[in-house]
DNA sequence: TTGTCATGCATAC
DNA sequence: TATGCCTGACAAG
């Protein structure tokens, strides 16, 4: 489920059921166990998300980097339940009433700050992080100007923009009525601009939902995923807005759907 | 039971 | 550009 959305809910659960409190960390699995000794038994100082990775900051200024990949997965449940537990649980975070277990995560490791900084370093704006002055709309703009690589791509690199995975991409760029294929240097300002906006608006309704919704009639409802987006995963599909069969290509080795008929 | 696919990314060539 | 890795769900047989 992992675009950036999930991420930062995440962060946010972790700081409801886990701030200032010791927590006992294991890896039922083995393969963290080690790193898991490092960090066990002292206090989470906070819990951040910036694009698809997420930070948590312990009291003996450790910091354990997990990033989901395609097929991590989280799961809470309270510590009295018995959940019905599938497959090998990499990490598990006993608070006082609250137990998180993490699956198949492509990256969970124990660093610390300075390697954080270099981490940061290699990441474009976050959409969902704060930018009051308009700071990092105006460095994912001219990080896309800059390029002749098609937007679609751009879209998926996490050094121009973080947070965005194959979905929203799709959907973003369906939404703005751009061509996947245009070069970032063709791409105007303005139209950039309403691009980070709309990606701000859609990984808000993420962030609050919990899934992907880009249709804004359907924000406050619970879709069937059939019916959550424009475009993606509706190839020869009629286009809901001009009835143009959707279109499917693989771009930089993932699927990409955009509609020939709205994107120009 | 087996095969394929998936919201990701690093690395080697 | 190709490959490997993380794992579970679902379709095909």
């Amino acid at each position: 489920m992992p675009e950036g959305h999930t991420v930062h809910r995440i962060a946010n659960q972790f700081e409801t059921d886990f701030l200032g409190e010791v927590l006992e960390i294991t890896s039922p699995q083995g393969r963290f166990a080690a790193a898991a000794k490092l960090i066990s038994g002292h206090k989470l100082s906070s819990a951040t998300a910036v694009g698809k990775q997420l930070f948590l900051y312990f009291s003996n200024d450790l910091v354990l980097r997990i990033h989901l990949g395609i097929f991590g997965k989280w799961q809470f449940h309270s510590k009295s339940s018995n959940p019905n537990v599938v497959g090998e649980v990499r990490a598990r975070f006993v608070g006082s009433t609250v137990v998180a277990d993490l699956r198949g995560p492509t990256v969970c490791e124990v660093i610390g700050v300075d390697e954080v900084s270099q981490v940061l370093d290699r990441l474009g704006p976050d959409p969902l992080n704060p930018d009051r002055k308009g700071i990092q709309r105006a460095r994912f703009v001219s990080r896309v100007q800059k390029s002749n690589q098609p937007i679609g791509q751009l879209l998926m690199n996490q050094s121009v923009v973080s947070g965005i995975g194959n979905v929203y991409r799709a959907e973003l760029l369906f939404r703005a009525g751009i061509e996947p294929h245009r070069p970032g240097s063709t791409i105007t300002t303005d139209e950039l601009e309403a691009l980070w906006v709309d990606s701000v608006k859609l990984l808000r309704v993420g962030v609050r939902t919990g899934v992907m919704i880009t249709r804004e009639e359907l924000f406050n409802k619970n879709p069937e995923k059939s019916d959550r987006n424009f475009v993606y995963k509706r190839e020869g599909q009629p286009c809901r807005l001009c009835g143009t069969k959707i279109s499917i290509e693989l771009m930089q080795a993932r699927k990409l759907y955009w509609c020939s008929g709205c994107q120009k």
